[in-house]
DNA sequence: CTGGGGAGGGGGCCC
DNA sequence: GGGGCCCCCTCCCCA
């Protein structure tokens, strides 16, 4: 009976480890499945909101195709230029716009748009051209901001994030979350075209269309030309405006569903910053609208805050920053690039630019600069890209340029005769006619479309083209009355007549020495400086000029 | 270092 | 509107 006992007790206690063994196994086989079954869930998860938003972008793909093809000349938007200096703007308003160029979108560069003291309103317009972007390049970022509004629902046009897509366009203060950017990004401009153009006290400007571009390679007839609604352009005006002179205001939609869930989907613009690699994904769907809404609202919208301003056009194909109030601006964005770019002759160009964009008030600024970044300065290719440049429209001059052009006797400010009113988009230079603008920002493009013949050189004017042919020619049509020496160029000339004149005009500030040339007192204040920069490998002696590093070790050589 | 020339970029003006 | 020219400026190079 004992060993019965026992012999239960002890069947019972196997069965008992038997079964927490079981329960064990049971429970990590649970736990195995179960973590699979989660991460399964979570993959599945991934896939159906990539899906979604797969879905969304070939809805808005799909859509703005249609309208594109019911508008056979449609609108061309860029988005290709970044606002100058990621919001290095002082004063009550700061904005800059990122650039989502095909190859222009950096992975830090978003759209960003900042306010300071938020007074009044803001416009932040990124267009792209669907030529330069390719398929699908189109984009239309508009952000308008109203006195009193919440930056964060206002001004908040991101979708993405509902999608799942991306953080959100930066709308941001860059003071405070200056490197609050990147990742790609949907951002959708307008949700219906009812709410999204409402008449406000503001009036806006709608980009149109430019008929011609007149560039050597045309390959870019498109641009845009902004026009304020509500306002006729200039009597005088060479463009036309698509579109009804009515005065809207174009507002910033934080939810992109908001417009189909109306019904009204007539106007739907997408943009994207994009991660490097990332498909480009610039959308822009318009429906509905007849094709002079197409030019009219397809456009970017560039508004200001007065009505009663003259000049009320405004020409771009790029991206368009209005600034408002006292907003000076600092291109400091790929400021690197464009130095690099114009080290050969422009970097003084390139900081006139910045000074003009930095002391500039109350007028149009442009975003080139991002545009600039990509590009080859020297290749021919770049042509597609070359007339792109667009030219605003502007009572407002610059000050600094002004008055630089009035030192020299420039009259094109002089008197009311010959105002410039065409404001390089790049620099915001002035100019009086639009053929002067198109020259002008082929400092800009880089473009080149006069080739010499016999060397392959190119030049972006005609008459330099011209001028260089003297050198293989080798006429030198100015000859000095004093030497008989004769020169290709008549400054050349004039500049060798202080020889004979003992002119002086350099003079030296800190040791009163002069020079005929200004190279020379250049070099010369080098040794007051003491710049040396050129170092001589083999002995380590340092030069102020590169030629006497060259002759330095010419003679090395020679001793050797 | 200095003097000077070659060549190119850019703006303005005239025709 | 385009061509051409003048002018200024700058960089580079060489003697």
């Amino acid at each position: 009976m004992a060993n019965c006992m026992v012999f239960h007790t002890q069947i019972a206690s196997i069965m008992e480890v038997l079964a927490n063994a079981a329960v064990a196994e049971i429970c990590k086989l649970v736990d195995d499945d179960y973590a699979v079954f989660r991460l399964e869930i979570t993959q599945s998860q991934k896939e159906n909101r990539t899906l979604r938003r797969k879905l969304q972008l070939l809805e808005l793909k799909v859509s703005r195709e249609r309208v594109l093809a019911s508008r056979p000349s449609s609108v061309k938007i860029f988005d290709r230029y970044r606002g100058m200096a990621r919001g290095h703007l002082t004063g009550g308003h700061r904005s800059s716009v990122k650039p989502a160029g095909p190859n222009t979108w950096g992975d830090d560069q978003p759209i960003t748009v900042n306010e300071g003291s938020g007074t009044s309103t803001q416009h932040v317009i990124l267009i792209e051209s669907a030529e330069a972007a390719g398929p699908g390049g189109l984009s239309l970022v508009k952000q308008e901001r109203t006195e009193g509004e919440d930056p964060t629902h206002s001004r908040d046009i991101q979708t993405g994030a509902e999608a799942g897509v991306v953080p959100p366009v930066a709308v941001e203060d860059l003071a405070t979350t200056p490197q609050h950017r990147t990742r790609p990004s949907i951002t959708e401009v307008s949700g219906t075209l009812s709410a999204v153009l409402k008449s406000e006290t503001e009036t806006l400007t709608v980009t149109h269309r430019l008929l011609h571009t007149g560039s050597d390679h045309g390959s870019d007839p498109e641009r845009l030309l902004l026009g304020r609604l509500g306002c006729s352009p200039a009597p005088d005006s060479k463009y036309l405006l698509y579109g009804k002179p009515s005065p809207r205001t174009v507002h910033s939609h934080q939810d992109s569903g908001g417009a189909s869930e109306t019904g009204n989907d007539l106007s739907r613009c997408y943009t994207t910053a994009m991660d490097p690699g990332i498909m480009s994904l610039v959308l822009e769907t318009q429906t509905d609208l007849s094709r002079a809404d197409c030019n009219q609202y397809s456009s970017s919208v560039y508004s200001e805050g007065g009505i009663d301003k003259k000049s009320e056009v405004i020409l771009i194909d790029e991206v368009t920053v209005k600034m408002e109030g006292d907003a000076p601006l600092t291109c400091n964005a790929d400021e690197t690039h464009l130095r690099e770019r114009y080290s050969q002759s422009n970097t003084s160009d390139f900081l006139d630019c910045r000074d003009r964009l930095e002391t500039n008030l109350n007028v149009t600024t442009h975003s080139p600069l991002h545009a600039v970044r990509d590009r080859d300065p020297v290749s021919p290719s770049m042509a597609p890209y070359n007339s792109l440049g667009s030219i605003f429209f502007d009572q407002v001059f610059n000050s600094d340029e002004r008055a630089r052009d009035e030192g020299r006797g420039g009259g094109a400010t002089s008197g009311n005769s010959k105002e410039k009113r065409f404001l390089c988009m790049f620099c915001n230079k002035g100019f009086s006619c639009l053929r002067k603008v198109e020259i002008h920002q082929r400092v800009h493009t880089g473009e080149n479309p006069f080739s010499c013949t016999q060397c392959e050189k190119r030049f972006s004017r005609q008459d330099h083209l011209k001028r260089h042919q003297r050198v293989h020619t080798g006429e030198k049509p100015f000859s000095c009355p004093q030497c008989e020496k004769r020169f290709s160029q008549a400054g050349d000339l004039k500049r060798h007549q202080r020889v004979h004149t003992g002119e002086k005009p350099f003079s030296c500030t800190q040791c009163h020495m002069c020079f005929a040339l200004a190279g020379n007192l250049k070099m010369h204040l080098k040794v007051h400086k003491g710049e040396r920069p050129f170092t001589s490998v083999h002995c380590g002696k340092r030069f102020s000029e590169r030629s006497y590093l060259r002759t330095h070790q010419q003679k090395k050589h020679s001793a050797v």
